[in-house]
DNA sequence: TCGGCGGGAGACATCGTTGTCTGGTCCACG
DNA sequence: CGTGGACCAGACAACGATGTCTCCCGCCGA
């Protein structure tokens, strides 16, 4: 117990926060000591792990992991990011709270970021994760390519590629089958009797949004009919400019008899143009990727489903176990999305 | 460079991650030099700077921050927390997206976690992000009490509450009027004469859901109409379970002519309930607290809407202000909802 | 009485980096 | 030719903690 330590006289008088050295000092033990009663480490008396006990207390002493981690042999920092697309999306937002889930069950913190499809951003906050040392990552990348991804997954970075699979790199994946689905989606249109469908989409540089067009085309050409590009409106990156975008489709024409939209807010974006024209229950429409309340709107919408939960969870299992020391070859996992219908994809053409 | 350091031969062979030590050992300079460029520190000449540029790259050096971090002096960490209530949940969602917009203007990472009301789980998650010596923390609490905080506050932390004032210190927060908008809701159904209002809501023991609860109450009893606990259905905790309570109410009675739904997903359990009742158009709704694709509903809902943007943004504000070094009185920032008519709130009594 | 043994606790080096201080080189100036 | 000051670069300690090793002490059996 120093006295000439102030912390030892009034904890309150601390500048900073306290060190094990001074709960060292106010407990009359060495460093090391103090170590092992915080780390519940065995060989300290009972006597001594007291007083030690106490003299935390009174410091309001925190363990600091940095200092910690960067002594210990592990090297963990028990963090893992996950850089998403939006975090105020529901998509976004569902899957990072399943891989909270699974961080949770292994006591790991989650560093969260959203890149809103900015390529430098992701790469910004990468580099910056990898400075923190996350242990692992999950990327939903806004970038095309990735190499630049090469070093860090030489030096043992786990990384997972969610809703996109990697480019220029090999690195463990979990998708949806876009194809698959927008197919689905399409065919189940097609039918309903339509023939005149348009499709709603993304930027078409965006893995997903291409894939899903595509997906559209072939069930289109599979059941032959021949594709009208004018029914293609593609670089949609809100639920407003898909509201425009439809408005425009039926004031100026080609008005098509169904449309098929991508991504979950382009369907929101339509429903609202359908409904402001009156045509909520003219027009068929299915949606890729559901959404909370989407069986509430009138009609209540029939969407390709993702299995967002699944997908998190599968991420996150994925994760974890590379982190945990798994060295197999990169797996792609891929699972299927399924239809559901409810009413607004059974509306028949006029 | 050093022949004997198998990484200078040959990066790949590196076992952990390269160092300022092997960077200086390859380029030829010291510690102090890598750190110098590393940092773009001035008094490098072009000549070693590049050198050593080359070499990082070699080595794929990627920057420590919690090695620089313990050594730096400003003993900041560039990392914030934000332990809110579901991040799935698109209020959680969209406060985290806002958070994170401005931490990022101040080059600042964000932890995010969910609490599912769990008190236990905000004190070990609490207790985490302080050993992680995060700058400031957003706290949506689910504990009813928070003086195990006073240590943290004392030592310093900035802690920005949001949804709910503290209790038991004295701390910033960042709140809706809750009271206010529940009597909006209540007397907006009561304007269009309706005298049996039932009100959902969540666990009282949430500060929120009393107040809401309390500003029903209010509203009632300055119209002159006694209220009937029967029509007062708290403790739900789910969509599913506000959905399955209303189905009670119409099936055994007391059947009100409007229901004021004092949390957005027990709205959308509501919404549910009437549909598959037949009673959409026949009974009355407000909820609290707007989400994406309300406006699309059947009827479109009417809600008391917080700006959730605005309030993530002032929350944001606060904490770096704080983070800053303002030693200002706590504030309390109270945001005033508004109430937006969109056809089933205006639904008369039979 | 002495040596061996085991448990408790400390000394010391170290993790990867930065702050401080010192020292060496080069050139311009008087 | 000597000196002063830029300008560069390195040596050293320190941030807050842990791994390793050593030391001390008391107790046991021979």
């Amino acid at each position: 117990m120093s006295p000439a330590d102030p912390r030892a006289v009034d904890p309150r008088a601390s500048v900073g926060r306290a060190t094990m050295r001074d709960v060292a000092a106010l407990s009359g033990v060495s460093l090391k000591t103090v170590s092992r009663v915080v780390n519940h480490e065995a060989g300290v008396s009972p006597e001594v792990r007291d007083r030690v006990t106490r003299a935390v207390a009174q410091l309001d002493y925190t363990h600091n992991v940095h200092a910690s981690n960067l002594r210990r042999t592990s090297g963990r920092t028990g963090t893992v990011g996950a850089l998403l697309q939006d975090l105020s999306n529901s998509f976004s937002a569902s899957l990072l709270r399943s891989i909270e889930d699974v961080a949770r069950d292994a006591s790991t913190a989650v560093l969260a970021g959203s890149l809103d499809e900015e390529a430098d951003r992701e790469r910004v906050l990468v580099k910056d994760l990898v400075s923190r040392r996350v242990d692992g990552l999950v990327l939903m990348p806004a970038t095309s390519r990735q190499e630049y991804l090469a070093g860090e997954l030489r030096a043992g970075l786990p990384v997972v590629f969610v809703d996109r699979t990697p480019h220029g790199v090999d690195a463990d994946s979990v998708t949806v089958d876009n194809l698959l689905g927008a197919r689905q989606a399409t065919q189940h249109l097609i039918g309903h009797g339509h023939r005149r469908i348009a499709v709603l989409s993304d930027l078409v540089e965006i893995e997903t949004a291409a894939q899903r067009v595509r997906g559209y085309r072939e069930a289109l050409a599979a059941a032959g009919i021949t594709s009208d590009p004018a029914l293609e409106r593609t670089g949609l990156r809100t639920a407003a400019s898909a509201e425009h975008e439809v408005r425009t489709l039926f004031r100026e024409g080609p008005a098509p008899t169904a449309i098929f939209a991508a991504r979950n807010d382009l369907a929101a974006g339509t429903a609202r143009a359908l409904r402001s024209l009156g045509l909520s229950h003219e027009v068929a429409v299915v949606g890729f990727d559901d959404f909370p309340l989407a069986d509430l709107l009138d009609p209540p919408l029939t969407v390709v489903r993702q299995n967002v939960t699944q997908i998190g969870a599968e991420v996150g299992r994925l994760l974890f176990s590379r982190i945990a020391g798994d060295t197999a070859p990169p797996r792609r996992v891929v699972i299927e999305p399924t239809l559901v219908p409810r009413g607004s994809g059974e509306i028949p053409p006029r």
